[in-house]
Parts: C-alpha cells; sequence; structure tokens
DNA sequence: AGTATTTTGTGAAAAATTTCACATTTCATT
DNA sequence: AATGAAATGTGAAATTTTTCACAAAATACT
C-alpha cells in the first residue's frame, strides 16, 4: 500500500457514506462517492480495490458493509483513547470537540503545567504534566495530542513517546521528530492559512491575467 | 506552477528559516532546510527553481533575502484581515490565537448566531451573525474562517462568498463547494486523528510482521 | 594566482499517483 | 430466456512529483 493520500480518502469516503446513509440510501455508485469527495469516480474504484473492497457489477456498493469495512481498514472498529498535552486555547478547544466523542474517540485527560489548568474532578479532568507518564502506562494510551507552545512541544513529544505513545497529533508549529515505532502528524493553523492566502492571491491574478496561468 | 505541495513546503522552509535566524544564522544551504522539514536537498532546489529564487553556488542563500522573497510569493507581505464565522469552542480558541497575529494575520471580529457570545465591545469583537455580510463589505475582509456545524457550513460559505469573500478556512467536517473565483480549504480534525490511528496500526502490524509490510 | 572543495541549478530518470478505457458482470425490462 | 443498459475492476497510459547526477560557479586554502 503505497499511497498515502488514499488512507485520507477512505476516512473522507467515510463521512459522505454517513451522510448518504442518513439520507435513507442503501447503495451507491463510484461516480456518488467521487461526486460526494470531489475525485473521478475511477479513483474510488481504485482505492477500493487497493484494499480488497469490492462492490457489484451494476449494484454499486452497499452503504452498511461498506461503512463497517472502512471503519475496520481504518481502525475505528475499537474506541481510542486520546489524551491531550497543553490544555491552551486549542487544547481545551479540542478537549470539548464533539465530533471525537461522536466518531469513537474518547479523550481520557488533559494536562498542562499551569496549575490554574488543573480540575481533578472535571468531566475530562486535567492533571499536573507530571502525571502523564504513569497515566499513559496505567492506562494504555497509544494516542496523544499536543497543543503546548512550539518552544516546548518536542521535549513533550520525546516524553510521551518514552512512556508509550505511539501517535502524536501536533498542533505546535515545529515539525517534530519522531523515533521508529512511532508517528507524529503536524497541523500547523497558520501555515494552512497561509496556503489559502497564497491560493486566494493566484485566483485574483486569474482574473486580471486569464491567460498567464501557471506563473509566480 | 502544477505542484500544490511546493506552497506548503515553501511556508515550512519559511518557519525553520525564522528558526535558523534567531539562532544566529546569516545563510542557509539547501541541506540545511531539507534536514529541517524532511525533504531531501534536491526538491528544496527544485522548489526554489520553479520560483525563481536563486542562491549561490557554494554559498547558499542568504537568510534574511529568502524569508522576505518567500513571504512575497506567499503574500505575506501585507497584513491579511480574517473574520472568524462561528465562535464555539474552535472558533474562539483561533480567535485568541496567537500565531496569526504574530504571522501577519489579524483578526478583525467574530459573528455567531448564539447573543450569549455576542461581545461588541471586546478585544477582538463578536457581532451577531446578521452583520457579516455588511462587515465583510465596510472592512474589503477577503478570508473568513468558519467554525460552525457541519449542517451551517455550506449554507454560511455561500453567504460569506456573495459578500466577497475569496478564501475560506473551514473547520466543518464537511467538504464545501465553492464557485469559481473563490477557494475552500478544509482542515478536519476527526479525519486527521483518523489517518494517524490507521498508520499507528500499520506500525504495530510492522512490528509483529516485519516482512509482509505492505499490506492492509 | 592556482587548485581543491563545496554547493547550486537543472535536465533527465525514476517513482508515485491519477486517469483512461474497456472487458466483464450484474441487474432490469420485455 | 434474451436483450440492453449500467457499473465494476483493473491493466495500461498519462500525468505529476520526486530524486538523481553532474556541469558550472563561488569560495576557501595554499
Amino acid at each position: 500500500m503505497k499511497n498515502r493520500n488514499c488512507i485520507i480518502r477512505l476516512s473522507r469516503y467515510k463521512t459522505a457514506l454517513y451522510r448518504l446513509k442518513a439520507l435513507g440510501f442503501v447503495k451507491v455508485f463510484s461516480d456518488n462517492l467521487a461526486e460526494a469527495i470531489g475525485v473521478m469516480p475511477s479513483q474510488v474504484r481504485k482505492d477500493f480495490s487497493l484494499f480488497g473492497i469490492s462492490g457489484k457489477k451494476r449494484g454499486g456498493y452497499h452503504i452498511d458493509a461498506l461503512i463497517e469495512r472502512l471503519n475496520e481498514i481504518l481502525g475505528k472498529d475499537k474506541v481510542h483513547t486520546v489524551i491531550i498535552v497543553g490544555c491552551g486555547h486549542i487544547g481545551s478547544a479540542l478537549m470539548k470537540y464533539r465530533k471525537f466523542e461522536d466518531g469513537g474517540i474518547k479523550i481520557a485527560a488533559g494536562f498542562d503545567i499551569d496549575p490554574a489548568k488543573h480540575a481533578q474532578d472535571a468531566d475530562i479532568p486535567v492533571f499536573p504534566i507530571d502525571r502523564v507518564k504513569p497515566f499513559i502506562k496505567e492506562h494504555n494510551v497509544e494516542l496523544a495530542i499536543i497543543a503546548v507552545p512550539d518552544i516546548a512541544a518536542q521535549q513533550v513529544a520525546d516524553m510521551l513517546i518514552s512512556a508509550g505513545i505511539k501517535g502524536i497529533l501536533n498542533f505546535a508549529p515545529i515539525r517534530l521528530r519522531c523515533p521508529e515505532g512511532s508517528i507524529a502528524h503536524n497541523i500547523n493553523l497558520e501555515l494552512e492559512l497561509e496556503n489559502l492566502i497564497y491560493f486566494v492571491n493566484v485566483l485574483k491574478k486569474k482574473r486580471v491575467n486569464p491567460d498567464e496561468t501557471e506563473n509566480a
């Protein structure tokens, strides 16, 4: 399996499928899914074929079966426990983010150095940062979200990994380095906006100069 | 210019450059930047060459000049005004997000239907949603962040675009459709975690079965 | 000044990803 | 049962993206 984007698309198909299911559909065709997530129908079929997902010629795919299979592939057939390190603005927003819960992701606890943030009896408790290592070990947590200042992020990541964390979703604007056997995905909000700004500018230039489409 | 990833890398180079500059460096080589963001040195040079950025053979690139050029390409040579529609957990976290301000992105106001969220005199004011259209026109805003529930997202997007918004950064877990002349980038937090979960599982399987690396 | 070394810039090659195109199967209709 | 229409599944082609490899230039050193 070599195609990284494919996995993201599988998730997108799944979201689309839930929506179609809610609308009362029972089966879908590759072009429905393609339309829904903005790719070619052949891309959908190729993606499925990579994972041995098959439908019926002329009959399409059965939505329930397809959702189940996708959840299985994506590891979403079980509930996953996640901790959040850094309970500033972003961190605490994520702690309250409903979609995680709905999607079988359980935020077990938050951790922060700032005593003002601590709330041991809250719905989702917030503990001092030195309690994170024992917590990970005791609860066998494998996933963490890092939302600390960039200066602290790598250090926190190293600590989490040494405690047993395998996957990190990092919101600090820094590219985390991970040893073999663990993995970090980075979400950089400023970079996302910057990227958008670039493409908006390209758009504006096109408007002025519809010819020379492809120049900086 | 056909390479979408290239733009993201330019932003990453820039982040790395600021860090290097803070450490006292004056010039960099393609392998420094490559190392910093995790790509091949030839990738760095190819990216630069696509935008006509050149250094000196054996002398590398001058950091200040390079940062300036990258900011220019990325449209970050001016301050950009952004509004946030939807001031729930995510929306209000973003309103307080410091990195935006530091990076020349000015959050001008928030908008929400919930009167409890309104705060017209706050540092960054929050207005009723029906004030968004006049606000956009009056202040010539081109960029918006959408952080409303998924059910409302497309409708909000259409409204914003009709008011003059050109670029949308969308946090609702739905793929926004945009007419020609405007653009939306989507950040789906659950999808990011799901993706991470998949790759953590792949990692674990590799550990058990270091051979059959490439199977679902 | 001359030589050796380092680093860029870029065509060409390789690799990855997407799209095409069509044989094959299934379903619907008569 | 036979016919026609609609969809899948997948090699092959096309496209995109990355990496290689090396000539040319700039710097450092003697």
